[in-house]
DNA sequence: CATTATCGTTCGAGAATCGAACGAGTGTCA
DNA sequence: TGACACTCGTTCGATTCTCGAACGATAATG
C-alpha cells in the first residue's frame, strides 16, 4: 500500500494528493509536448530529460534525482540521444563522468514544457490565490529537506 | 519533460516538489511493509491496492484513481489475489461488475501501511509544524478539486 | 604505489503497461 | 417490449520500463 490507503473513507493522505498534483502535472505537459510536435516523448523519457540542468548533469546524477538505477537512466539516454533531444559531452573535472546536454531538439521540447507548465501553475494559482500557492510552495519546499536524500 | 523542468537553476515547480514528497512516502511504506514479511509487494501493486475501499472497488474506478488502464489493474490483481491480499466478490448492483476487496493477508498489510503512514506524517508534522502541516494538507485537498479528473 | 570507490556501460531477464478486441450485462428510448 | 449503444471485466499480444550483476576505465585514499 504505497502511499495514504484511503482504504478509510476519511481524506486523503498527503502522500497520495501529491501523487495526483504531480501526476496532473506530468499529463499536461506531456499533452502539450505531443501537441506540439514532440509526440515520441514517452513518460519515462520526460522524467529524466527534466532532470537536466543547464550547465548539463551527470547520468549517476539523473538517476537520484528521478529515482531509477543508473542502467535505467542509461537506457532513456540513450533513446533521447537517438531522438536529438540530449546528447553527451565529455566532463571537464571527471574523465570518468559525462555530462547529458540538451540538444537543439531537446531545447525546443524544453521551450514548451516551461510555458505549460506556468500556465497550469496560473490555473493552480487562480484557484488558490496567489498567497495560498505561494504558501503551497513554501511549505512543499521545507517538506523537500527532509524528504529528498540528494538535496 | 513531465513535471517542472529545474533545468533552470531556479527553485523546483511544485510538481516537481509533490514527486519527491510522494515517491519518499511510498518508498517508506513499502519499506516498512517489506521489514514486516510482506516483501513480495511491488511499487505497482502497492499503488493499486492503496486505491481499495473498504467496502470495495470496481476494476474500472481502481483503474481511473491510480492513472493506468482495465488491462494493468486486472494484472495486478491477479496477483495480489494469488498473494492473498484481495479477492474478488460480484458487485450486488451490477452484474458485469466485479469488487475487489481486501483479503486477510491485504488487512494485515494494510494495518502496517496505515502505521507507517502515520509515522511520516508525524514526521513531517514535527519539521513543518502542526499548523503548518494542516495548512499543506488543505491546500492541496483544494487544488485536487481541479486536478483530480477522477473525484 | 596499492587499494578502494565511483562512473558509465553492457547484457540479460523480469515486471509493468498498453492497444485491440470480445462476451456478458446494463441503460436508453422509440 | 425490443433494438441499439454503452459499460464492465477480461484475454491476448506486443512494447516499454526497470533492475541485478558484472566490467573496464578513472578517481580518491592511504
Amino acid at each position: 500500500m504505497t502511499d495514504s490507503p484511503p482504504a478509510g473513507d476519511g481524506p486523503l493522505g498527503i502522500g497520495l494528493l501529491c501523487f495526483i498534483v504531480q501526476r496532473t502535472m506530468e499529463d499536461r505537459v506531456l499533452a502539450d509536448l505531443a501537441a506540439a510536435g514532440f509526440d515520441d516523448l514517452t513518460m519515462a523519457q520526460s522524467r529524466v530529460m527534466a532532470r537536466i540542468g543547464p550547465q548539463g548533469t551527470r547520468v549517476t546524477d539523473l538517476a537520484e534525482q528521478a529515482r531509477v538505477t543508473k542502467q535505467t537512466v542509461v537506457t532513456t539516454i540513450h533513446q533521447l540521444a537517438g531522438a536529438g533531444y540530449v546528447r553527451r559531452i565529455p566532463d571537464p573535472s571527471d574523465a570518468r563522468a559525462r555530462l547529458v546536454v540538451f540538444d537543439q531538439r531537446g531545447l525546443a521540447a524544453l521551450e514548451i514544457a516551461r510555458k505549460t507548465e506556468a500556465a497550469v501553475h496560473e490555473e493552480w494559482t487562480r484557484h488558490l490565490g496567489r498567497r495560498e500557492t505561494e504558501r503551497l510552495h513554501e511549505l512543499l519546499t521545507k517538506l523537500r529537506e527532509i524528504t529528498d536524500p540528494y538535496r
